[in-house]
DNA sequence: AATCGTTCCTGATAGC
DNA sequence: TGCTATCAGGAACGAT
């Protein structure tokens, strides 16, 4: 599923490719993508905007439009974008579909069709998105300001790190990888964590998100680039989907729970 | 006020 | 073989 890394990837295989180009013709093809506008009225206004850029925030996709209006996009479970040359053989699950002025479509695919596209005259009038906590990449996201976070809060660590109004963009898989390369316990209460427990998470947040963006973000499921090619981060996963395997560190065989309905996975033996 | 369960959706997999 | 049941999950929403 696209978490912070992968809306990264995409945004940035995008930005290039988008600038400057005139949108020629809008195909909809599944009604339930939009949700703001009735697609007669979406496809009439982004009929003839031209893509000035292309930005995340947290997992949200923004595209900027000639006339000051913003279409934004999350792909949540299954959501695909690709920009493509339009004789492209269309996928089965394509949702949506941009015709561009340069022989190229953006297409918006989406098997599970969780994903949801709005066409906004201000970025504020996306709640969702008006209220994510800060962005765990940028330089005003410290060791202390993660402390800030925790401290306030009760629940369980994993639990707060997928909290997009607490710290935006980290979803199941960074949040289980960060925790392992921490060393700490998803069900430890994320008000209890140590002073150096808070450090070494602040750390392993940063350095997963980074390291997965090297590499393309995860592709253990269908994610796809703006090319649609997988990434190669699924190498590097130390437990998420590894249950019963050994542990790299010490042998100890992986753990898998739910939290909060969510798979969970850990080293019960490192993870204290 | 905080937390839990349900909903959306379809493909993969398990079990009989 | 072929059927049905269960599971996967981000985030909104309703229920407790």
């Amino acid at each position: 599923m696209p978490e912070l890394p992968e809306v990264e990837v995409i945004k940035d295989g995008l930005r290039r490719k988008l600038r400057n180009r005139t949108i020629k013709g809008v195909d909809i093809l599944f009604k339930g993508s939009i949700k703001n506008l009735s697609p007669p009225v979406f496809g009439k206004r982004m009929l003839g905007r031209k893509f000035e850029d292309v930005s995340r925030r947290g997992k949200f996709l923004i595209f900027s439009l000639d006339n000051g209006s913003f279409l934004i996009i999350h792909l949540r479970m299954t959501g695909q974008l690709t920009y493509c040359p339009s004789n492209e053989e269309a996928d089965k699950y394509l949702c949506l579909k941009f015709i561009l002025d340069n022989g190229y479509q953006l297409r918006f695919m989406d098997m599970r069709r969780f994903g949801v596209v709005y066409l906004v005259k201000k970025l504020e009038e996306i709640t969702t998105l008006a209220n994510l906590g800060p962005e765990p990449l940028e330089s005003n996201f410290t060791a202390l300001s993660l402390e800030e976070i925790l401290k306030g809060q009760k629940k369980k660590v994993k639990i707060v790190l997928m909290d997009q109004n607490l710290i935006a963009g980290i979803g199941n898989i960074y949040a289980t990888e960060a925790l392992y390369q921490a060393k700490i316990n998803p069900e430890r209460k994320a008000n209890q964590l140590t002073e150096a427990e808070v450090k070494e998470l602040h750390r392993a947040i940063r350095d997963i998100l980074q390291r997965s963006i090297s590499a393309r973000g995860t592709s253990t499921d269908n994610y796809r680039d703006a090319e649609g090619k997988k990434g190669n981060f699924q190498y590097q996963l130390q437990v998420y989907q590894r249950g019963g395997e050994p542990c790299s560190r010490c042998g100890a065989k992986i753990s898998q729970i739910k939290i909060s309905g969510r798979s969970t996975y850990f080293c019960p033996s490192c993870q204290k």
